[in-house]
DNA sequence: CGACGAGTTGAATGACGTCAAACACAGTGG
DNA sequence: CCACTGTGTTTGACGTCATTCAACTCGTCG
């Protein structure tokens, strides 16, 4: 029917060899390292978490004195919606999957993550149970940073709130503008918006390189708040009007400017 | 057609009126009074922003201090979008709607605020512009706390990080809580969850004290992402099934159970 | 091979928006 | 008192977008 463009189905991404290949990158080292470096790390993490400037090498190193940190095999959970939430909780490296589990068994993804990222740094502060559950995509380095002590170092680091400040702020942000796409912007919209965000900074317009979807689609489609058959009707039309060009799992942009136009229609 | 339901349109809630007598409340006398009660007043101005317990007495002085009011008229606006922000904003009094104005000039409410309440407390942290747009809907008491003496604050007292991060969580909180209601829950549901929240908190069952609306059904609509159309029509399919009873502007629920069964529904 | 999960496709359904008309009310000026 | 106007809401007809349901294909794993 569309002879054009291969409609059958691809193989999965291949989550093992991603997985390994991307702890290889960032995890591993810290485990496996001398301590020296392994600070280096630490100092690379929360250069992650906070952008730069971030905090002085004394307020990151009081950080890391108070971290606890363990490792979650990939599909086991972080942590569930409703637990008591002591700590702020950040994933060093890694993926992991924000999202909720239905009563079905069947876990949906709201935001994947990849580290370093926050993963809840807002329910400590609030004395409340988690408001999500996450899920550990691959294994993922999972860092504890405990209230009580978080607050302690405030007192003697002063300048480490503005970071903190900082970073929950940038989270209030990105909600915003995600609570503002949800509301004004249609599904084609909202998916060439999800493209447009992974497209490398380089391409501002005409062609842009291969992009490789690294998720399920069906996550994909539940970040953008559609269904599996929706997101699937939807690359085929944007393949049809030459804006991108799909075969399974990678996508490349034909047309940038086309796709930030209706990325930005709403 | 539904003679058990007057279906006629009601006249607007009178918004001067209900303006006048809420700064009554809480605004004017701030202004009029001597500086003693004022320092009170700012005490329950900074009650309402970061609940109990609160920071201490030398904090909130120390706040109040370095913050600058003005007061703007009803119908002007409060900041717009994409206007530099030096100070985290707040309206100490009076209503400010937070939302944006289209190209036609009609202002969509995303938002209403009802002072003592943070209006932009993340675009200042993050040296951005504001995000949206906020207009007076009465004569609001503005605060604006400039961020460098804030920042200059934290370092005196340390404990008033704590506060403005467990205000900034907040925040995260509610708007991922209307993100995932946006996600998951249809014009119904969130009507419904909207009726609920302004439910006084004594019933739980059973039928419930007449609630008056006030705002403009429109501005109702736009907080739901819905037209005032649909808005229309659910409030007639709702007082269809028995559950509210719609009269112009005042709303009895009728069978709370109902109504929080349709609220979680999604 | 057969079971299974991921993805795709089509038809039917439903939810919600758009457009246009009508109505209610407030304020205005005769 | 009565038109007249403007704004806000209601209602109906209709269209569009997205979900649902049910097949079907492909690839993997046992």
């Amino acid at each position: 029917m569309q002879p054009l463009l291969s409609t059958t189905a691809h193989p999965l991404p291949d989550r093992s060899t991603r997985t390994a290949s991307s702890e290889q990158a960032s995890v591993p080292p810290l485990l496996a390292r001398p301590v020296a470096q392994a600070a280096a790390l630490h100092a690379r993490i929360w250069h992650g978490l906070f952008g730069s400037p971030g905090p002085g090498a004394a307020e990151l190193l009081a950080l890391s004195a108070v971290a606890r940190q363990r490792t979650v095999l990939a599909g086991r959970m972080v942590f569930e919606r409703g637990e008591p939430a002591g700590s702020l909780m950040l994933a060093a490296g890694g993926d992991v999957a924000l999202g909720w589990r239905g009563s079905d068994g069947v876990f949906h993804v709201e935001r994947p993550v990849s580290g370093p990222a926050w993963l809840d740094q807002s329910a400590a502060w609030l004395n409340q149970p988690h408001a999500m559950d996450a899920r550990a995509a691959s294994e993922a380095l999972i860092v504890e940073l405990p209230l009580e002590p978080v607050q302690a170092l405030l007192e003697r680091h002063p300048g480490l709130a503005r970071h903190l400040l900082k970073s929950l702020a940038r989270e209030v942000h990105g909600l915003a503008m995600n609570t503002h796409e949800l509301m004004h912007k249609d599904a084609a919209a909202r998916f060439a918006a999800w493209l447009m965000q992974r497209l490398p900074a380089g391409a501002e317009t005409g062609a842009a390189a291969p992009l490789r979807l690294c998720e399920r689609k069906r996550d994909i489609a539940s970040q953008l708040a559609i269904t599996p058959e929706t997101l699937s009707r939807l690359m085929r039309s944007l393949n049809r009007q030459g804006v991108i060009s799909v075969a399974g799992y990678s996508v490349q942009v034909l047309d940038v400017a086309a796709l930030r136009r209706l990325a930005e229609s709403g």
